[in-house]
DNA sequence: GACGGAGAAGAACGATCATTCTTAAACAAG
DNA sequence: CTTGTTTAAGAATGATCGTTCTTCTCCGTC
C-alpha cells in the first residue's frame, strides 16, 4: 500500500499561487518556492514537471480561487450592474484589506512578463481576459435590452473597455496604496457605463 | 589625449531601452544587451555601474524620446480634448505600424515586474504616471472651465481615471494584435469623458 | 618606428538558477 | 523486528546570471 502524501497538492498550490502573483514568475525561484510552501525540490517535480507546469498550474488555480468567487455577482444569472458594483467593491475591500501596495492581478502581472512567444500561457491569459469581457457583456447586454440604447456591437466594445479597465485599475494598484484613488477609478467607471447605457453620447 | 569612445551612449541606451521594453528587466540579460547593443560587456559597465543602473537611465530615455514627443498634444499649451485624441490615435498608430502585438508601454511593464520594495525604481514610476495625470488635468480643466459642470476634485479623479485607463490600453495591447479592438477602447475612453464634461451624470 | 595609455573584446569568476540524483528516514506488511 | 517500498530532504550538476579582469588592439605622440 503506498504511503500517504505528506504534503498537499492543494497546499503547495495555495502557497506557490500567493508567491507567483505577489513577486512574478521570473523572479520567483526554485529555492523561493521551496522555501515559501514547505514543500521540498523532489516534493515539488513529483506533483509537476518543472517551474512552468507548476505556473500554469496556478494560473488554473487562481481562475478557481480568485476570479471564480470574486466575479461570482457578474456571473450570476439575471445580474445586472449593480453585479459589477459589487465585484468592484469585494476587490477593491480585499485591497484594502491587504493593507499597502496591492500586488494586482495574476493575468495582468503575468501579461507583462511573459515573451511574446509564449503562447501556451497567452492563451491562458486571453481565457482570462474573454471570461470577463463576457461576463460584463451579458450584464450589459441585459442592462441594454429595456431601451436598446446601444447595439449588439457597442454593447461589446463597452464589454471590452470594462474588461480592458479593470486591467488598468489592477496595474495601477501596484503602485499605490491609496484606496481612494482606486474606489475614484471604480465610480467612474461604473458612471461612465450608466451614462452609455442611458445613451449619453447623444 | 584620451581616445574617442567607439560607440555612442545614446545609441547605447536606444538599443537597451527597446530590448527592455520588449522582454522585460529580469529577462534580459547582459549576454542579451551585449548582442543587441553590439557594445561590449566593458563598454556598458564603463557608461553604466550595472543593470539596475542602466535600466533606470533606460527609464529616463523612454520619457525623453517615447512619452514627451507623443505626450506633445496634450502638454501643449491650451491643448483640450482633441489633444487627448491625438494622443492616443498616435500610439495606435504606431502600434499598427509595428504589424503584430504590442510591447506595451515600458512604464506599465515595469509596473508588474519590479518587487514591491525596489522603492527607486517605484518612484520613477510615480512620476510618469503623475506626469500623464496632471497633462490630462490640465486638458480636463480647460474644458471644463466653461459649464463648470464639474467639480476640481471631479477633475482630478477624472484625471487619474484617463491615466489608468490608458495603463490598462498598454497592457492589453500586449495581449492582442487586434488594433480595432484597442481604438474601440480608445473612442469609448474619449466618449465618457465628453459625457462626463457635458455632465451625463445629472 | 617606438612608446604609452585608453578602449574593446571576451575569458574568467563567484553566485545562483532550474533540475536531477543520492541518501536516509518513515511506514505498511509479514 | 525485519524487509521492502516510497517519500522527504538537500547535495550535486550543468547552465547561466551579473560583474570583473585580463589581454590585445588601436591611436596619438615623440
Amino acid at each position: 500500500m503506498p504511503r500517504a502524501k505528506s504534503h498537499s497538492r492543494e497546499q503547495l498550490l495555495d502557497s506557490a499561487l500567493s508567491t507567483f502573483w505577489k513577486t512574478g514568475y521570473h523572479v520567483v525561484s526554485m529555492g523561493d518556492l521551496v522555501r515559501e510552501t514547505g514543500v521540498s525540490r523532489a516534493g515539488i517535480y513529483s506533483d509537476f514537471s518543472g517551474k512552468q507546469d507548476l505556473f500554469h498550474a496556478c494560473l488554473d488555480k487562481y481562475q478557481e480561487i480568485v476570479v471564480t468567487p470574486a466575479f461570482t455577482p457578474v456571473e450570476a444569472p439575471g445580474a445586472g450592474l449593480d453585479g459589477i458594483r459589487a465585484y468592484l467593491s469585494n476587490l477593491l475591500n480585499r485591497f484594502e484589506a491587504a493593507d499597502g501596495f496591492g500586488i494586482g492581478c495574476l493575468v495582468g502581472n503575468t501579461l507583462t512578463q511573459i515573451a511574446i512567444e509564449d503562447v501556451a500561457t497567452r492563451e491562458k491569459l486571453l481565457e482570462h481576459c474573454d471570461r470577463l469581457t463576457n461576463g460584463f457583456r451579458k450584464v450589459l447586454t441585459r442592462e441594454n435590452s429595456q431601451n436598446e440604447t446601444l447595439t449588439a456591437a457597442q454593447i461589446d466594445d463597452l464589454a471590452r473597455y470594462t474588461m480592458i479597465s479593470v486591467q488598468g485599475l489592477w496595474s495601477y494598484a501596484r503602485l499605490t496604496g491609496d484606496v481612494a484613488v482606486l474606489r475614484a477609478y471604480s465610480d467612474n467607471l461604473v458612471t461612465s457605463l450608466e451614462a452609455r447605457l442611458r445613451g449619453a453620447s447623444h
